[in-house]
DNA sequence: TGAATGATTTACT
DNA sequence: GTAAATCATTCAA
């Protein structure tokens, strides 16, 4: 897995489905980040859906458009980057059709090229390999993605995208409710997490603790 | 024009 | 367990 180029990038048709099927097929990939500086990749095994107007956790609900959310409104396979608690970045990838405003966050990835890149790229106390990337603000500071990338079409992007990865095993991938959405009332307990159990390196609230989705895996399936 | 607020991480008690 | 860091976006006036 020495050259990474786009070969083997995931189509528009692979985002332009429903935004739960989307999430749940982003485990597994591969996400890759080519910069000037090296490249970085990891498999993604943490993702969450947050789908269109009626989703309230999700920033386009009730069809909100802004300046902000204007790439969620256009055609699948855009990245949609944005800022939180003025200061972690968050990556998302649009879903769905046209006027669907449906995105997946991208919350974990398991490193695995360009590790010694993403540990500088971090703080100088993160140097395991499950500290990288383990939580969507630590993935996006691991591969340098910022504002900088906001719009950006990964179906033809060479510098970030997706990839099938060859022979993969099957993961297993486990749902529960989503992350730090306790203010959308009902939405909140929806079970738009999706995440391999059986990865150290899903995302932690605290080093060694497991992140905690009051819902426990009540679906577990065996996918490509 | 101004105030409130996060789809979080980290350090400290 | 609790708190601080830190700012673009959003909404109210």
């Amino acid at each position: 897995m020495s050259r990474l180029d786009q070969a083997g990038a995931l189509p528009r048709s692979f985002f332009a489905r429903p935004v739960l099927q989307v999430a749940r097929d982003c485990i597994g990939r591969l996400l890759v980040h080519r910069a000037p500086e090296g490249t970085t990749a990891g498999i993604v095994v943490e993702a969450e859906a947050y789908r269109g107007p009626e989703d309230r956790a999700a920033h386009s609900h009730g069809g909100r458009r802004t300046a902000r959310t204007e790439v969620m409104f256009g055609p699948a396979g855009h990245a949609y980057v944005f800022r939180v608690y003025g200061l972690h970045w968050h990556f998302n990838v649009v879903t769905g059709a046209p006027g669907e405003p449906e995105a997946v966050l991208i919350r974990a990835v398991e490193p695995c090229v360009g590790l010694d890149l993403m540990s500088a790229r971090r703080s100088a106390t993160a140097t395991r390999a499950r500290d990288l990337a383990s939580g969507p603000g630590k993935l996006c500071q691991a591969f340098a993605i910022t504002r900088a990338q906001y719009g950006l079409d990964l179906c033809e992007s060479t510098s970030l995208f997706l990839a099938e990865i060859e022979g993969a095993r099957p993961r297993r991938v486990a749902r529960s409710a989503r992350i730090g959405v306790d203010y959308a009332g009902s939405w909140a307990a929806r079970k738009f997490r999706f995440y391999d159990p059986t990865s150290p390196h899903v995302s932690r609230t605290r080093a060694g603790t497991a992140s905690r989705p009051t819902a426990s895996p009540d679906t577990t399936t065996r996918h490509a």
